[in-house]
DNA sequence: ATCCATGCCGAAAATTTTTCTACAAAGTGT
DNA sequence: ACACTTTGTAGAAAAATTTTCGGCATGGAT
């Protein structure tokens, strides 16, 4: 936390939750004025402490309530097969989300379909067509119990 | 995808890259004057499909450079317990997204820490404090090899 | 004690958001 | 075919916000 104060933490936590608050409502909430309210967001910019700034979409009405999580090992963990995988992987659109795992598994994939017919056919036609695939466990999502879009801020 | 056409889905798929993109440059780049374009977002608002506006935050600048996945599962299924562990759960700021599954195991935790003694520390004083856990097992994220922030519209 | 750096304030300028009126195209009912 | 309504867009004006800038305090260093 190199460099930033209590103000610039509370700063983030308020932006993290609401990007849409003016420096003016954000100014009487930390108790100071524009200016340097307006200062302090830039320089967190600055910093890569704010990476972007994004609208979140409901999935449900875009037409994808299904998620699942998918579990991938590799046959042969070559390093070729590996950023092979990885570089596939990004090109799926399906695919949210995917991290190289320590432990049994591989790959922990995150997945958005639409049904589980697209959830089929994603993975006949375009995961299980990537080379060197040994094992694939797929779970899906009941329910969604808590999702956090910001990170803890101690 | 009731009632929203191409431009909608344009405006979405921007969006949700860049939420500071100004009505200006967004009607630019979808050919359109500011009115309708201003009209369109919050026509989307309203309908829900954008739920709301954040800063995206870097992690490791935050101090949380660890990520786990930690798969739950309860040693009875009783719906007072399933509750009690949902609601739990909503407490520990270290849990950012929690699914209740299907199959073997009943509930899949993304968790975000600051060091593996951190880990260790939620692990033995925070999550297997929740009554009535049976199975517990963590795996470390490696790496992050892909997370797309925003939905794939089709 | 003076100088310099830092952070904050307040006001002005630039830009954006928001509102409002009007026009054109598409669909409906007579 | 005609008038009517609805929907979506354009354009301009008003309101609000963002951005810039000069100045004032506080605190540390020389």
């Amino acid at each position: 936390m190199d460099g930033i104060d209590d103000i610039d933490k509370q700063l983030l936590r308020l932006l993290q939750q609401d990007a849409k608050l003016t420096t003016k409502e954000l100014a009487s909430q930390l108790g100071l004025t524009l200016s340097p309210v307006y200062e302090r967001i830039k320089r967190l910019e600055g910093l890569g402490f704010i990476k972007q700034y994004v609208a979140v979409l409901d999935k449900g009405l875009l037409g994808q309530p299904i998620t699942t999580f998918c579990q991938v090992s590799m046959r042969y963990h070559d390093k070729a097969f590996i950023d092979k995988f990885e570089e596939e992987v990004q090109k799926l659109e399906e695919v949210q989300e995917c991290y190289h795992m320590a432990g049994q598994v591989d790959f922990l994939l995150k997945i958005h379909v639409g049904s589980l017919n697209d959830y089929h056919d994603f993975v006949k036609y375009k995961l299980s067509q990537i080379e060197n695939i040994g094992v694939l466990n797929s779970t899906f999502v009941l329910k969604e119990i808590k999702h956090n879009l910001g990170y803890y801020i101690p």
